[in-house]
Parts: C-alpha cells; sequence; structure tokens
DNA sequence: TATATATATTTTATACTTGAAGCATATCGG
DNA sequence: CCGATATGCTTCAAGTATAAAATATATATA
C-alpha cells in the first residue's frame, strides 16, 4: 500500500535506466574531477595531455595525428591543439612520415617518456586510492560488468 | 604455465583497479558522445544546455546561479554563459531576488518549460535504448554498485 | 558608522572539444 | 598523364570548462 491510485503504480524500465545512467555520469565525472585536480596540482598539467602521453608510450614508434585522434576517439582538430603544447614543452615531436608528406608521426622525447613515468605511477597511484572500496580480486568482474552495459551502443568500438 | 619467470607474476592490485577506472570511463564517454551527438541533430542543443534546464526543471522556483553551479557541480564562470545562451534563446530568465541586489534566480520560462518536457522525453528514451542490455529488474542493483565504488571519493558530495 | 570580511556573480585568460571548412598531398580511373 | 576523389592534417567558429581576478553587495565587528 502506497498511497497511488491503484491502475498501474510500477515505474517505467525506462526510468530505471536512467537514474542508472545517471550514476554511471556521476560516478565518472567525480572521479575525472579528482584526478584532473591532482594532475593540475601535482604536475600543473592536465587529463587530456596525460591521456595523449600515454598512447605515445604504449606505440614505441610513435603514432600518426589520425591515428592517436582515432585511439583517444577525439576530434582530429583537438589532437592538434593538445600535440602542439606538448611539442612547445618538449614533450612530444612529430616526425615526418617517409613517403607521405601529408603525415607526421608523434613521438614522445626522452624527457617525455621520463615525464610520463613519473605522471602515470602517481596516477596508477590515486586510481588505486579512489577505488580502494572495490577489492582488487573483484575490479576485473565489476570492469566487466560495465563493459557489458554499452556493448550494443559501440560495437565499432571493437578492437 | 603461462612463459612468465617464477619469481612473481601476480599483478599488483592497483593495475586491476586502474583498468576498471579506463572502462568506467570510456563506457560513460562512449553513451555521453553517443547523447550529445543526437542532443545536436534532433534539438540543436547540448548536454550541457539540457543539464541546466533539467536542474531548473526539479525546482519549480528556480535555482541562483551558484545554487545551478553547487548542482550541476561546474565552475560558476561556467554556469554564467551557458545561462547566457540559455537566455538569449528565451528558455530561461533571470528574476531579480528580493533583498539580495547580488543575486539573481534563474528560472525555466514557458517555452523553456515546454522545450525541455520535448528533450526530456527522447533523452530517456535514448538512454533506454543505449541501455537495453541491461534488464529493467536488475538496473537498481547496477546503479547502486556503481555508487559504492566511489561513496569514499567523494563523501562531500552526499546529499 | 566605518571597516573588515564574506557572498553572489561576472569577467578574464587559458585550455579542451566539436564539426566543418580549407590545404596539401596521394591515389585511382581513364 | 590528368582530372576526380580520397586522405592527413590544420584552421576556424562556437561552445564548454576551469581557476583566478574583479565587481558589487551584504553582513559582521569594532
Amino acid at each position: 500500500m502506497n498511497g497511488e491510485a491503484h491502475v498501474s503504480t510500477a515505474e517505467a524500465p525506462s526510468k530505471a535506466r536512467l537514474r542508472l545512467w545517471l550514476r554511471l555520469l556521476k560516478a565518472s565525472r567525480a572521479i575525472e574531477a579528482e584526478l584532473r585536480d591532482r594532475m593540475r596540482r601535482e604536475f600543473n598539467s592536465t587529463l587530456p595531455r596525460f591521456d595523449v602521453m600515454a598512447a605515445l608510450e604504449r606505440n614505441e614508434q610513435g603514432l600518426k595525428m589520425s591515428e592517436l585522434s582515432g585511439v583517444l576517439k577525439v576530434s582530429n582538430g583537438n589532437v592538434t591543439g593538445i600535440v602542439d603544447r606538448l611539442a612547445e614543452d618538449g614533450l612530444v615531436a612529430r616526425v615526418a612520415v617517409t613517403g607521405d608528406r601529408r603525415a607526421s608521426r608523434v613521438c614522445l622525447t626522452d624527457r617525455g617518456r621520463a615525464t610520463f613515468a613519473t605522471q602515470a605511477a602517481a596516477h596508477e597511484g590515486w586510481v588505486d586510492e579512489l577505488f580502494a572500496q572495490v577489492p582488487a580480486g573483484r575490479a576485473g568482474e565489476v570492469a566487466a560488468l560495465i563493459d557489458g552495459l554499452t556493448r550494443p551502443a559501440n560495437r565499432e568500438d571493437e578492437r
């Protein structure tokens, strides 16, 4: 007995899914805000810069601009600006691609690699701290569950 | 037998948590990108505009700028710009607060309420579609699980 | 009441982000 | 070889985002 009319007090399924989405969004924004803040305070840097360096670190031989935007799923123009600023700081370098004068390969410099190593270690520690509630042994299953939430939404996403 | 040296192949717990975070981030970004895209194509609008209108819809009497930025957890300056643009479009209005000439209360206009109603219905449908994989009956428990992931990270977040 | 301090908001500088337009270079079909 | 088309990247306009400074008003305190 809940005081509602008795025609149909059942909530539409879409409401429950909407709440789920709002929780997911809220959680990831809160974590991201915390990481952004720490990245700024500790390293005077940003998450987008970190993301670009992380992608480059995973590819010893560097990545072309278009590969970078593909991997990070951001627009081409976006990557141009971030790489410009990282290059100004001497953390990455654009090297010519032999055989295609349109393209350039972006690589971490030695300094970029060293900088990234420091930041990545700190970043991993922050995440570990922020997710301390999750037993390490269960992190995998939770990750799989989250992955399953959106599978059909980004089918073109698989690799 | 996994071919690794036998000194210690166990992975640090922080790696599993890092992967969990990357999945969470990837999932929410994919959903958000899809919603942003639809919001732009169907309504020539944006998620931040929608978020502001949603907050105002939930508060019949409107919200002050600072309340708005508090609820949405974005900076004051950010809200100023979004409200400016919504006001230009006649969807919200700043009304003076009697007794405090510094503050203004932002309210949805009739047109804003109508516009929001249309967009909110579509938005709920999109989310329902994107999360179709999640049985409606389980959405609640999944939401609670996600919520639990970050509780200690945003303890000041509770309401 | 005068001054200090706090609050509400806007402004500014800088960076991130997108979608679309623009350029240069490659590649393909004839 | 040459025009059409595709590809790689940058530029541009507009919007979003932050932190910090500036402005205006309120409130408290001496």
